[in-house]
DNA sequence: AAATAGTTTAATCAAATGATTAACGCGCAA
DNA sequence: TTGCGCGTTAATCATTTGATTAAACTATTT
C-alpha cells in the first residue's frame, strides 16, 4: 500500500460529497473515509471529530451562498440592473451548487446555534440588504417603482430563485420533467424571474 | 402502572412530533416512546418498524400539503380571486404546520423513491395544476394578463409562500427578527404577494 | 545504519439504536 | 375460578458508529 499525500484534501472532498447529500446525522464517519479511499482512523487523525469535520464543510457551504449576493449587491448600478445581476449571479451559483441550498436550510432548522455560533459578524449580510434597501427607497421617490417594502422584495426575489432547486425532486415527479428539461427550466428562470420582478415594481 | 387505552393514538401523535422536528435519521424509536409516555416495544408492537410508522407520518403531512392547494384551484372563480385564494389557503396551512415543508423538502431530497412508491396518483396534483394553467390561457387571450408560462407563475407563487418558511432562522438571524413578528410578517405576506403576482402579470 | 517524527493500519471500545423476546398482568368469556 | 388473548414491561441482542489505541510503516535526518 503506497503512501497517499494527500489524504487530508481527499477526506475534505469526500467530506463535502457525503455530507451535502446525506448530511449531517445520516453521513458517517466510514462513509466519508470510504469515499476518500482512507482508513477511518484518519479522518480522525486530520480532523479530530465528525462535528469539526462538519463545520469545516457547513462554513465553506454558507460563504458560497451568501458571498454570491454580496457582490452583486455592492455594484454601481441602476436598480433594475442591480436586480437582473442578482437573479443571474445567484441562480448561476445555484446552478453550480445545486445540494447547497437543501443542506443549508436543513443543517440550521435542526441546529440553529450552529450558525449563530460560526458566523458573529451578521451585520455584514444585513450591510447587503442595506444597500439595496437604498437604492429601492430612491426609486420609489423618484416615482419610477410602486412602494413596497424592500425586506418582502429581498425575499421575493430569493425565494424564487432557490425554491425551485430545493423542490427539485417534487417539480421533476409532478411534471414529470426529466433532469436535463428541469436543468434548462432552471436556465430559463433567471430571465423569468428578472421580468416577473420587475413587472411586479415597475410603476406604469 | 395503569392502563392506558390511547397508547397507540400517542405513538402516532409523538411520531410526527419527532420525525417532523428531527428528521427520519435523526429520530430515534426511544425518543418516539418517551414523548408518548410509552416501553419501546410498544412502537414496533403497534407499527412493526420505524420505517413504517414514518411513512404513515410522512404521506399524512404530504397530503396536508398538497391538498391545501387542491381546493383553491378547483374553485369556479376568476382568475385574480383565484390567486389571492391560493396564495392564502396556503400560507395559513403553513402557519398551522410551519415545520411542514422542511419535512418534506428534507425527507424527499434524501430519499426521492419513497414519494414515488407512496404516491402513485400523481395525476391528480398534475391535474390541479392544468386547471390553473387554462384559467391563465383563457386570460392571456383575452389580453388582461401578460404571457406567461403557466409552470412559471406556479413555481414563482408556491415559492414565494414556502421559501420564508423553510429559510425562517436564517431570515431571524440576519434581520434579527424575533419570533412573533416574524409571525406578522408571514400573515402579511399573504397580501403582499398576491399583490406582488398580480402586478407581475396585469397588463397595464 | 540508527534514530526520529509523521503517517497509516487493523483491532477494539463504548455508546447508541432498531428490534426481539419472554414473562407478566389485566380484563373477560366459558 | 380458570384460561385465553391482548397489552405492557424489562431485559437483551445484534448492528452501527464515533472514537481510540498500539503497532507498523515511511521518509527524513544524523
Amino acid at each position: 500500500m503506497e503512501k497517499n499525500k494527500d489524504a487530508e484534501k481527499d477526506i475534505i472532498e469526500a467530506a463535502r460529497k457525503v455530507f451535502i447529500t446525506k448530511g449531517f446525522s445520516s453521513a458517517t464517519t466510514r462513509d466519508i473515509a470510504k469515499e476518500a479511499n482512507v482508513n477511518i482512523a484518519m479522518v480522525h487523525y486530520y480532523y479530530r471529530s465528525k462535528e469539526n469535520l462538519f463545520d469545516i464543510i457547513f462554513e465553506e457551504a454558507f460563504k458560497t451562498l451568501i458571498s454570491s449576493i454580496l457582490d452583486a449587491t455592492n455594484s454601481n448600478i441602476a436598480l433594475f440592473e442591480k436586480i437582473e445581476l442578482i437573479i443571474h449571479n445567484y441562480i448561476n451559483t445555484l446552478i453550480s451548487n445545486p445540494y447547497l441550498p437543501n443542506f443549508i436550510v436543513n443543517e440550521i432548522t435542526q441546529n440553529p446555534e450552529r450558525i449563530e455560533k460560526k458566523f458573529k459578524d451578521k451585520d455584514i449580510y444585513n450591510k447587503v440588504f442595506k444597500r439595496l434597501s437604498e437604492d429601492i427607497e430612491n426609486e420609489t421617490i423618484k416615482g419610477t417603482i410602486r412602494e413596497i417594502n424592500p425586506i418582502s422584495l429581498f425575499m421575493n426575489i430569493l425565494s424564487m430563485c432557490i425554491f425551485p432547486f430545493l423542490a427539485k425532486p417534487i417539480f421533476k415527479w409532478v411534471f414529470e420533467f426529466g433532469e436535463s428539461y428541469y436543468g434548462e427550466l432552471l436556465e430559463e428562470r433567471k430571465k423569468i424571474i428578472t421580468e416577473f420582478v420587475i413587472n411586479a415594481i415597475k410603476k406604469c
